[in-house]
DNA sequence: ATATTAGAAGACAAAAAGGTCTTTTATTGT
DNA sequence: ACAATAAAAGACCTTTTTGTCTTCTAATAT
């Protein structure tokens, strides 16, 4: 609803990745990935394909390879992510669907929506991978059912 | 990207309805919506088709026909509207697509992200058809480009 | 009555999103 | 070198969304 499917998997792989990362030196293969945050194997493996092309991962090839994120890619922030996998152009547009809708020729909800759209951009700007990740710690947040 | 392409012809539509049937006795037919709108006229008669079944707007086929709201219908809200045509569970579910998230089995991002949501479903069920109609007189606000 | 008007209904099609499967390529341990 | 491993690439398929077109039905004015 909010997020394409594909984002919604992206974010969980991203946050498992990095969980991971932080915890050992290892990598992690996208079969772990995929039964961890339950999402279908092989277009989970897409989208890290996509996300490391845009370096939003790393990853590795063969014996021992897998997915991995370093310490600098743990500091990218939700905003960065969602743009890389649903595009630039996320959270711009009219939610009427107006091409032209702003300050100076708004649509009818356009101020009434802006400052709940600013909350989000916001939200999502200031809340970096290592942000979420670190909740695991005390077991007060989950990724499954 | 915030609500599908069926709910913003929706919603637009259902304002232009409005709008016009507060100024004259007059119905709106489906040409005179699309063109003003700018939407798929054809897509659009649709989208009312659904809305008229539902009683969120009136019609009266033949001669002089058209689309109309009566007072009590612009006294809907659009968290209504929306539900009526995305269907009763938009802004339920998890950002994240879990089946099972909430206070007491969180995802990572719910503590950022439901006070948010909370936001943006009381603007949708505080703001009727009305509210957004009325704003046309000062002519401040706009439905197309 | 009937011709005209305009929405209702539904078949159909195109595009986008979501998902699967197979083949290729890079890496590594032996 | 080479067999095994795991990601990369891309072909292919399914479902949903978006959109078009034709036919049917109700209302009205004459």
């Amino acid at each position: 609803m909010m997020f394409s499917k594909t984002c919604e998997y992206a974010i969980r792989a991203i946050i498992y990745i990095y969980k991971k990362s932080t915890i050992c030196e290892c990598k992690v293969g996208i079969k772990e990935i995929a039964t961890e945050i339950q999402s279908p194997e092989h277009f989970t493996a897409k989208i890290l394909q996509l996300l490391s092309r845009q370096e939003i991962v790393s990853s590795m090839k063969g014996p021992n390879g897998g997915f991995y994120m370093s310490n600098r890619q743990g500091q990218l922030n939700l905003l960065e992510i969602v743009k890389a996998v649903d595009g630039p152009h996320v959270f711009t547009g009219c939610v009427l669907g107006l091409s032209q809708c702003d300050e100076t020729k708004p649509c009818p909800i356009h101020a009434q929506y802006k400052p709940i759209r600013d909350k989000m951009k916001h939200m999502l700007s200031s809340t970096t991978v290592e942000n979420l990740a670190i909740k695991f710690e005390g077991g007060l947040v989950f990724l499954s059912k």
